[in-house]
RNA sequence: GGCGCCGUCGCCAAGUGGUAAGGCAGAGGUCUGCAAAACCUCCAUCUCCGGUUCAAAUCCGGACGGCGCCUCCA
């Protein structure tokens, strides 16, 4: 069972859908005024190994909402300098952010409502409705307030004391006047040059924190919802808000877990753009770098820590997903190549690898049942054992709050020992299988290396090119003119593309 | 001022009481037309000081160093 830290509790507590075997899933996204940089997508991709996990290890069906924030100051602003609709300003950073998500790996959610769609600003008011019959709001030149004194667990999430906040309060450099500067704006009255809509809350447009808990209350269904997640920085008052909001509307607890991902570091600072440090992925193309070394580095550490991004740190990513990639293309090899030198018949030889085999979605770490009086003690000899204590080990890793690093260590473990069995000849091509059953089904949890594969079936020339110079050059290596196999070498080195001569024939990749 | 986190090999990073995973880089070796890939071997006592314990990187206290939140921010 999957062990979940929560940030309600700051402890990690078993987790199981409230529900039916869904679990109900909220993940605060982006607002859409600019292109998402790598320390948002720390989160996102964090976000996306939680939901993964929860699919494809604990075998749940999911319901995932991530809105997008299309309507704050930051989007008003920006429309209004680009002298544009506000739609027709953010829905060009929704598509970005969305062919960025694809870039990296991340599965789509259940559903991705943006805050201005029409059903969910009815939703928001109908959330300040019931807070205002609640007793929790005041109106004020138009806009609406919620009244933090009305709410006396305000604060429980984030652990600030009420009397510190009192005290700490800066002085009110909002526009719009409160009665007490904890108190935040649920919806802001409606002003010259800015959009604004009349869901029974008066003209205007909602504040950001409202935005949150209209949709996930109108998309997910009676709270609880089981989750509720977002970057660290959104603990408060963000988050803090959301509950006051919606608890103070419904009267029951809002969310049972809440999940926040440590922020993303360049160089040892934090991301600034004064710094000129804020990268999106266009730097990391810009850089030779593929999105998936990205992806590897965000789960080579665990969510709750602070991420230091480096450009070393991206090296030594590709490198290791390098390692598997060419321990998968190795593991085809198997099979291919001198058969007979097996231990096992060659009737195993043309087998299908059965990765169109339909398999339960808690296949993951399952061990099979004659293995799993294995004891510990016993380092595991057999292939059978060495992948099915690699399925454990990774499982296990993956339901202590998702630590990936560990989950990844025994994925190297794995590459390590089938890798020593090949070379002893001792790797039939039904292990073969085996093993890339296993790191399948691995990386539908980590979704790095289907991603790189990806990646590296885009070549930088055209594939039947390279093959068309990979032949001239085994005719030449086989009349031994090994000057001229070397000059297509180099020549193919020199855009980009890599050759490994293996016993079952030469491979290519991108450099 | 209040709340909280972190300090493990050159770099990245697991491990939270039982004697230091994994990746990258490096050294030596095997294999190899070349080049890779791969394997084998080697490579840390965990910032420092004190304490608790049969036993501590892991618990307690202190020091030093780094960081976050309390305001928009993933």
């Amino acid at each position: 069972m999957l062990n979940l830290y929560s940030t309600l509790t700051r402890r990690e507590e078993p987790f199981a859908p409230a529900r039916d075997n869904t679990v109900r899933f909220y993940a605060c996204g982006p607002t859409v005024y600019a292109r998402a940089h790598i320390g948002n997508f720390r989160t996102f991709v964090c976000l996306d190994v939680l939901r993964r996990t929860l699919k494809y290890v604990c075998g749940h069906q999911l319901r995932q909402v991530v809105n997008y924030t299309d309507v704050d100051d930051k989007t008003i602003a920006g429309a209004q300098q680009a002298a544009v609709g506000l739609r027709e300003y953010t829905d060009p950073w929704i598509e970005v952010f969305r062919a960025d998500a694809k870039l990296l790996g991340m599965e789509t959610p259940e559903a991705t409502p943006r805050a201005t769609d029409e059903e969910n600003l009815r939703a928001m008011g109908g959330v300040i409705l019931a807070l205002e019959r609640n007793g929790h709001t005041y109106r004020r030149d138009g806009s609406i307030y919620f009244r933090i004194a009305s709410f006396p667990e305000y604060g429980r999430l984030a652990r600030l004391d009420p009397e510190g906040m009192q005290e700490g309060a800066s002085v009110d450099v909002d526009e719009y006047s409160k009665d007490n500067p904890r108190d935040f704006v649920l919806w802001k009255g409606a002003r010259p040059g800015e959009p604004s809509w009349d869901v029974g809350t008066g003209p205007g447009r909602p504040g950001w924190h409202i935005e949150c808990s209209g949709m996930a209350l109108r998309l997910l269904g009676d709270p609880p919802i089981d989750i509720h997640a977002g970057g660290i920085d959104l603990v408060f008052p963000h988050h803090e808000n959301e509950i006051a909001q919606s608890e103070g509307a419904t009267k029951r607890t809002f969310a049972r877990f809440w999940v926040h991902v440590e922020h993303l570091f360049v160089e040892g600072e934090k991301m600034s753009k004064s710094l000129g440090n804020v990268y999106t992925l266009a730097e990391i193309a810009a850089r030779g770098h593929r999105p998936s070394a990205l992806r590897y580095l965000l789960l080579s550490s665990h969510y709750r820590k602070q991420l230091n991004f480096t450009w070393t740190g991206m090296d030594q990513a590709e490198e290791a997903i390098r390692r598997i990639v060419d321990f998968l293309a190795r593991l085809e090899d198997v099979g291919r190549v001198q058969p007979e030198t097996r231990p096992h018949p060659p009737s195993d030889v043309g087998r299908v690898p059965p990765e169109t085999r339909p398999h339960p979605p808690s296949d993951v770490g399952r061990v099979p049942p004659e293995t799993q009086s294995h004891r510990p003690a016993d380092p595991p000899s057999r292939i059978a054992d060495i992948v099915s204590h690699a399925r454990q080990t990774f499982r296990s890793a993956l339901e202590s709050d998702l630590n990936t690093a560990a989950a990844l260590a025994a994925v190297f473990d794995l590459v390590r020992d089938v890798n020593a069995a090949i070379d002893a000849r001792q790797l039939s091509p039904s292990d073969a299988a085996t093993v890339r059953q296993a790191i399948e089904d691995f990386d539908r949890v980590l979704g790095v290396v289907s991603l790189r594969q990806a990646e590296d079936a885009q070549p930088p020339i055209p594939a039947d090119e390279i093959e068309r110079l990979i032949q001239e050059r085994q005719a030449a290596r086989q009349r031994r003119d090994f000057a001229a196999a070397d000059a297509v070498r180099q020549q193919l080195a020199d855009l980009g593309v890599l050759l490994e001569d293996n016993p079952g024939g030469t491979r290519w990749k991108k450099k």
